[in-house]
DNA sequence: GCCGTTTTCGGCCCGACTGTTTTCAGTCG
């Protein structure tokens, strides 16, 4: 039996939360269910181990009970209070949760005085008239119902950071430049620099609320009006994406931005935090709790964030980290990482050209890199079994080192084009090229793009087989997901991160939009065991170089610092770097 | 259902908007 993996418990908890909720159950008993979901997604350790030891319940928010039903799990595969519970609801039921505005109490309404159990059923409720004339429902109601279902099928699910990026910047200079704006920003999972936003956040301090709202709704992105308020608005723009505004005074801004800038669970801690010094924490304003259990400290003046943290003890933790993923204790014992900048960075590798299935000339990429200030530039174009991308075969790639070596004589150590290759690592773990080929090159980016159905031990040992080459230097794109798109194939990324650290392979962070692979999650753990990374853009194109901007929020997010990143060396040095594992390994 | 430097009982984050009401329930973030 596979392992059942910490989201997979959490999952079942929040779907057993769900259900208490359609039976109207205790609201505190959901939200018990809802905070064990949330220790166990955040627990460091090993679940089967803190089974086997009958530890479970020393994991924040989980209890006696929960305990219980989680080791069931945990050794079953299965939870038989779970299942049980499943079968007092139509199946079809949990996914009218997916419409705004339909939550426990209206879709047991429907249900229970309906008969209404799927969402195709629910459509032809409203369309006839039975949902409106429902206590609590009305014309409006169904309408909007009807609404909510339309853009659901439209615009179903997230967005992918590099997708709406351009729109959310230019919205918030767009509010920046009114003259009434005091302070602006973007918040929630954008400012927090997530791989998805299922939406936008904007927040404005101001004291003409009325008119910047005004403005907000009228923009020429908006697509649609769904909530105009005086202080809180809420669109569609064109991009199919939800935005909120939400307008506050300058001397909120602060509480603000921290509050709408998330994560939920930062949020959740930060406010403990402000209890336990007797203060009240909210979007508004820190204030002293009305009925404080420890004598309260003078509450101290905050105009930012920063002076927000110093007051609860903190040093201030950059947007990425607020994911409770362990910055408030780094915060507290001044631990926490300085971490990466887009301009550490001095190069990049794996990018591709015409040769193979990009769009632009090696000399067209290396202008464009020296253009971003980038001192060099790492070519690796497709090895010759990606067929479908017209990899290059030994005698082409060998043409190439050629013109990059012609090419790197007319920078004169300027600036250097690196001759690498992406090369596929076959389905039993070889290699495209031979040893021969890949020792005439400057390093090697190794990638799966074929078979993804192998089981995850048979995919383990196929990477970490070509990891054990000493020529390649880097691994590409390491589950090969597409965000929203293609899950990532079963990999067991634990005994990757080791075997990179036994045979010094670095691992990428593919800094596609698309990818963001391997996923910020999972840096801690690669880092803590000295794996380094280099953050590629893998271009097609001269303007993808820029994707680089998104590797490197999602290295933040893996609280990794400029030393943990190869392409933050400079010329001179990065090339032991790269040579690094030809040198050790004795092979 | 969880939790506890006064607690093993009595709390558990809470404010804005919408629609259906005529003072509030439901939903969302």
């Amino acid at each position: 039996m596979a392992e059942v993996t910490k989201d997979q418990v959490a999952e079942i908890l929040e779907h057993i939360a769900t259900m208490l909720e359609l039976k109207g159950e205790n609201i505190f008993k959901i939200r018990a269910y809802q905070n064990a979901a949330r220790g166990i997604e955040t627990f460091s350790g090993s679940l089967a181990q803190v089974v086997g030891e009958g530890k479970v319940a020393e994991i924040e928010g989980v209890g006696k009970n929960i305990a219980e039903r989680i080791t069931e799990i945990v050794l079953t595969g299965n939870s038989s209070y779970y299942n049980i519970l499943k079968l007092e609801f139509p199946p079809g039921i949990f996914a009218m949760f997916g419409i705004v505005g339909m939550g426990p109490k209206k879709i047991q309404a429907v249900w229970k005085q309906l008969d209404i159990t799927t969402v195709e059923a629910l459509e032809a409720g409203c369309k006839d008239g039975r949902v409106a004339g429902l206590k609590g429902f009305g014309e409006k109601t169904a309408a909007n119902i009807l609404k909510a279902m339309e853009d659901m099928k439209k615009h179903a699910g997230r967005f992918r950071i590099g997708d709406v990026a351009t729109e959310a910047e230019a919205m918030r200079e767009d509010l920046r430049s009114l003259p009434e704006v005091i302070r602006v920003e973007a918040c929630g999972s954008f400012r927090r620099r997530r791989e998805t936003c299922g939406d936008l956040d904007f927040l404005v301090s101001t004291k003409s609320p009325e008119s910047v709202s005004e403005f907000f709704v009228k923009h020429e992105m908006v697509e649609s009006i769904m909530a105009h308020g005086a202080t809180k608005s809420s669109v569609r723009l064109k991009s199919g994406i939800q935005a909120d505004l939400r307008v506050v005074t300058d001397d909120q801004f602060a509480f603000a931005l921290n509050y709408f800038t998330g994560s939920k669970e930062h949020n959740i801690v930060m406010r403990q935090r402000a209890l336990s010094r007797g203060w009240t924490l909210n979007e508004y304003r820190l204030g002293v709790d009305e009925s404080p259990k420890v004598t309260p400290q003078p509450v101290p003046e905050i105009r930012d964030e920063t002076e927000l943290y110093r007051a609860l003890g903190l040093d201030f933790i950059e947007p990425e980290l607020r994911e409770n993923h362990g910055e408030f204790a780094a915060a507290e014992a001044h631990t926490l990482p300085r971490l990466v900048e887009l301009q550490n960075l001095r190069g990049c590798f794996h990018n591709h050209t015409k040769e193979s299935d990009g769009r632009n000339t090696l000399r067209e990429m290396a202008d464009a890199a020296r253009e971003l200030g980038m001192d060099y530039l790492g070519i690796a174009d497709h090895s010759k079994s990606s067929v479908q991308a017209r990899g290059l075969d030994e005698a082409r790639l060998l043409a190439q080192v050629a013109e990059i070596r012609a090419l790197n004589e007319e920078y004169a150590g300027e600036f250097r084009i690196f001759s690498g290759s992406e090369v596929d690592i076959m389905k039993d773990g070889a290699l495209d090229f031979s040893d021969e080929i890949m020792a005439q090159l400057d390093y090697v980016v190794a990638s799966v793009h074929s078979s993804f159905q192998l089981t995850e031990a048979e995919m383990t040992a196929r990477i970490i087989r070509a990891m054990e080459n000493k020529y390649v230097t880097m691994l590409g794109h390491l589950t090969g997901r597409l965000l929203l798109q293609r899950d990532a194939y079963s990999v067991n990324i634990g005994a990757i991160i080791d075997a990179a650290a036994a045979t010094g392979t670095i691992i990428e962070l593919n800094a596609n939009p698309r990818r963001l692979d391997m996923d910020w999650r999972h840096w801690a753990a690669a880092k803590a065991k000295g794996v380094k990374t280099s953050i590629n853009p893998d271009a097609h194109h001269t303007s993808q170089l820029a994707y680089v901007s998104f590797g490197v929020c999602a290295a933040r997010k893996g609280w990794l610092t400029r030393d943990d990143v190869v392409n933050c060396l400079p010329l001179g040095k990065v090339e032991a770097a790269l040579a690094a594992k030809r040198g050790a390994s004795k092979k």
